[in-house]
DNA sequence: ATAGCACCTAAACCTAACTTTAGGTCAATA
DNA sequence: TATTGACCTAAAGTTAGGTTTAGGTGCTAT
């Protein structure tokens, strides 16, 4: 059983932050002495899968209902089932839309690469895919198709 | 040279969008006839570098003093391929981290289809990593390494 | 000529996710 | 005893990134 100041500090979550996510409903059922917050493996657990959920796109509502099935038992397990799914498919496609962001990135750090060796842009603008360096080319159209 | 509805349709970015954007100086360069915005190969460029660099975490008022690089010409080639360097390794993070994600809802994907099966959590809460399917272990090992 | 459409601006409004503030409890230490 | 430190609450404030509103211009089709 921790304190607020232990979790915080663990997990580098401001106290301020676990208090809001406390009051909006993230951790229904932890326990308090005397009014202090006491958590348990259970809000451990919790943090990591607020954490998850988060970067998969879910908004605090979201996860707060998320934590309602938790608690409602059993007859629940379909629709965590579903919600894991549904941001399963959700950050797989973030994933590959940051393949491409990172194909760009790559391509711009060639580009200016080559721009500040030349110092102009001249070459390098004019330059077409196939006289690309091959991994280049392949960041350059992977992340200009479409559009 | 488009309008900023074609721009609009074309790249499904309202129009409230683009006139923000140009508000906030992302279009620096953008031509007007007779006060209405025509959009050249220069804009349509930088909204990619702009849809770019907001992934990668970029705030707008950083988003434009690149475009203000880009304007000042050859003398700031080191800073903005050291943007694009910064902003890469920030994706490359980014995207070890969403991979982690990824592995704690391929997880609970998997916890929860197996406690449906069972109709309780009872068994799959007790499992041990080593009794684990190969690929679960791993992605269950995966997202719940450190802390 | 009048209605509709695409464009324009400035300024107010919105939302999520926090953070800060102001005021208070309680236990241990100087 | 009084001060410090860790906790508490309710409520107000903050921020980024837009969106909406209200009012206006100018072309074109009926």
């Amino acid at each position: 059983m921790y304190t607020i100041g232990q979790v915080s500090e663990r997990f580098h979550i401001p106290i301020s932050t676990l208090r809001y996510y406390d009051k909006e409903g993230l951790f229904p059922e932890i326990q308090r002495t005397s009014g202090i917050r006491r958590f348990g493996e259970k809000e451990i657990d919790a943090l990591r899968v607020i954490e998850c959920l988060k970067k998969s796109g879910l908004e605090i509502k979201d996860i707060k209902q998320f934590m309602e099935w938790c608690i409602q038992g059993n007859e629940t397990y379909p629709q965590r089932l579903n919600l894991f799914l549904r941001q399963r498919r959700q950050v797989e496609a973030e994933l590959a839309h940051m393949n491409r962001v990172l194909d760009m990135l790559k391509f711009k750090c060639w580009y200016y690469e080559e721009a500040l060796k030349d110092g102009n842009e001249d070459r390098v603008t004019r330059m077409k895919p196939e006289d690309m360096p091959e991994e280049i080319r392949r960041a350059y159209e992977n992340s200009h198709q479409n559009t």
